[in-house]
RNA sequence: GCCCAUGUAGCUCAGUCGGUAGAGCACACCCUUGGUAAGGGUGAGGUCACUGGUUCGAUUCCAGUCGUGGGCACCA
């Protein structure tokens, strides 16, 4: 039997006999054999050993390949697995999927591992790897491989493979006495894993549900080589110093303490920021055909039970009482939209009706999910509900969308992930509504040629939504602006309009929102920037250095004029060097510092630096004003 | 909410195998009047998160509570 093997170049390979894809690399080269890790046969990932008996694509798979990369981790996952039961040999295992940098492996145990133990278990696998056990590959009918688990003490494995349907037969893979259902494929042996590290232990739900038991889930990383590792540890470093709740301290913008969890002290200088935030968003909400309004931020317990939230939402709820009334705070601002949108009769001349509001809105949201700013239980939305007709779903989802992406470029960001969330399995509303909503968003996200991704049965239970979601420093994602259709709220909040036929009809409401909570959206921001905050939202945008005593007046009313021009400026009059205030200025990230000193006094100008460390010279005081005010007009990032 | 870790001066952190604590920076005062990322000196500053237990004695050991961090679950 012969077999011709065609390689990724288009040369052909001829042999007599059925090859392993590991025998192919043989045959072409000994480095190309020590780099293969798994092979590509007619596209399908494989492992080396993979017997090849017809005529085949082949392309072999390299530590370089992002496929081997994958491959390198999973196996790594296997070899944290083969570690655990060798120096714990009553853990069970679980499973142990790559991830992003990495992977991590669920084992259930008697107690929870500790850092000691991250120790050990990281040393056995360095032992494993180095003694090069081969990983082998065999198969076994379903019943068969429930029974093997089950007799090994595996009682979650047995499970997993147990909701495999009967036919299946199933794969498994050895190395040493370790051995793991698994699809495959794997390195060919525990020393083909060149670098890798143990990073944490966490808890994690069996299955993910947090009514099974918690299991010890061990996250790791592997690389190509020690280099690569190292670059990935010193990667995360300096993710760390962009981290919003380490610049919020050192620059001064807000601060969080225990008697107020998860509710942010603003300093005057974050607030600053908000500020320059909330305004720009207000004129751009304005140009866009919008209406702010302010609503109470509590409400009596009859409005929740109307809308549905004293039922569904209420351990989300801060709630209070007086003189035998039960108040909510409000977690929302819809149901007091529909309040203002309630007052007078409405014409379908009225529609779309857009109303916006800075709200505070609180959620009591589990302590273990708080975080800095980007999960916390008092916020601003920058909300607002649209009321319109169906037909008029389609324009308003995409003039928001237009709005968003504007929004988010003026910001910088160019990554933006977005997701289409469909109908629930428990809804309201008839399935003509939802085809016609869920094909409106869609028709929206498509016109905008934005890439997307369909979220299927994510939806809330009152309609479809498209989320809008920034990474952090850490590539973590936060969902931040959002619009969502409403077929319900209007229904029970007894929502209306007078159509051109003279009957009433009930309005759709769209909750949207561009920034999401304003805290979310600043913390997103301050690691985006690492803290260089562009000038049009810099705290301070300037600040005038003193040299000595004898220029601390000119340096003190060059600060008075550029203010009065509008830029927020400071002086620093201090008795101290001038190199100590360059330095802590620029550390606090002020776009510009001016030295005023004898030879600008002497010119009626300011020497200007950059706190990138760029010297721009002496220039006049409308010349730096002119600079300035281009920066801010442009919102650029540049200084 | 669950698992693990963690909480010492304004900040970043050391430390006490149980005898009430220390550094750097910041702060105050003094000297220095210095031209583009840290000049020098002196001083002040802490119920060691909180509550309880063990002990002659607890910041240290134990338990609980609260906060924080990393995950998990949650995120209308």
């Amino acid at each position: 039997m012969s077999v011709t093997i065609t390689l990724p170049d288009g040369s052909q390979r001829h042999f007599d006999h059925p090859v392993t894809a590991a025998d192919v690399a043989a045959s072409i080269g000994p480095g190309l054999a020590k780099a293969a890790l798994a092979a590509r046969v007619d596209g399908k990932l494989v492992d080396t050993s993979y017997l090849i008996d017809r005529d085949a694509q082949l392309a072999l798979v390299t530590a370089k390949d992002p496929d081997g990369l994958e491959v390198i981790r999973h196996s790594c996952a296997h070899l944290l697995a083969q570690a655990v039961k060798s120096l714990y040999p009553d853990a069970q295992v679980t499973i142990g999927p790559v991830i992003e940098d990495g992977f991590y492996y669920d084992f259930s145990y008697k107690r929870p591992f500790t850092p000691e133990d991250l120790e050990k278990i990281e040393a056995k696998m360095k032992e494993l790897a180095a003694a090069d056990h081969r990983v082998e590959r065999r198969m076994m009918e379903r019943d068969e491989a429930v029974e093997f688990f089950r007799d090994m003490g595996e009682a979650y494995k047995a499970e997993i493979i147990a909701s495999i349907p009967a036919n299946e037969a199933i794969s498994l893979y050895g190395q040493g006495d370790f051995v793991d259902l698994c699809r495959g494929p794997h390195v060919p042996s525990t020393g083909r894993i060149p670098a890798f590290k143990l990073m944490k232990i966490a808890g994690a739900y069996w299955r993910g549900d947090s009514r099974n038991e918690m299991l010890q889930r061990i996250y790791g990383t592997a690389w190509p080589d020690e280099k690569s590792l190292k670059q990935y540890l010193h990667r995360l470093e300096e993710a760390e110093k962009r981290d919003h709740r380490k610049l919020g301290k050192s620059l001064g913008l807000f601060h969080l303490q225990e008697e107020a969890p998860g509710m942010v002290f603003w300093h005057p200088k974050g607030w600053v920021i908000w500020q320059q935030i909330e305004q720009y968003m207000r004129h751009l909400l304005w140009q866009h055909g919008y209406e702010e309004v302010r609503t109470p931020t509590v409400m009596d317990r009859v409005l929740w039970e109307r809308s549905g939230h004293w039922e569904n939402y209420h351990e989300h709820m801060f709630t209070t009482s007086s003189e035998n009334r039960d108040y909510a705070v409000k977690p929302m601002n819809c149901p007091g939209h529909v309040q203002i949108y309630n007052q007078g009769v409405k014409s379908y001349r009225d529609l779309p009706l857009r109303l916006a509001e800075f709200g505070s809105c609180h959620r009591n949201e589990p302590s273990g999910a708080l975080h800095g700013l980007m999960r916390v239980r008092g916020f601003v939305q920058d909300d607002a509900h649209i009321f319109c007709t169906e037909d008029q779903i389609l324009s308003e989802a995409s003039a928001f969308i237009d709005l968003l992406r504007q929004v988010y470029a003026d910001f910088g960001f160019t990554e933006i992930q977005v997701k289409l969330s469909t109908r629930p399995p428990r809804r309201i509303g008839t399935d003509v509504q939802w085809d016609k909503a869920e094909a409106a968003l869609a028709k929206a996200l498509d016109a905008k040629s934005l890439k997307w991704e369909l979220n299927p049965g994510e939806g809330a239970f009152y309609g479809p939504k498209i989320e809008f979601s920034l990474k952090d420093c850490l590539g973590r994602i936060w969902q931040c602006g959002t619009i969502q259709l409403d077929f319900a709220l209007p229904e029970r909040l007894d929502a209306e309009f007078v159509g051109e036929d003279g009957q009433r009809h009930r309005p759709v409401m769209l909750h949207r929102a561009v920034l999401g909570s304003l805290e979310r959206f600043i913390g997103i921001l301050i690691e985006e920037y690492a803290g260089i905050f562009p000038p049009w939202l810099a705290p301070v945008q300037a600040v005038t250095l003193s040299i000595t005593d004898a220029h601390a007046e000119y340096a003190a009313a060059v600060a008075e004029k550029l203010k009065k021009q509008g830029v927020r400026v400071e002086a620093d009059l201090r008795n101290e060097k001038i190199g100590l205030k360059i330095r802590e200025h620029t550390l606090q990230r002020v776009p510009y510092l001016l030295v005023a000193g004898g030879r600008e006094k002497e010119n009626q100008t300011v020497a200007v630096r950059t706190r990138r460390g760029e010297d721009l010279g002496a220039m006049t005081l409308e010349q730096f004003s002119e600079r300035l005010h281009t920066d801010i007009a442009n919102r650029s990032r540049a200084q």
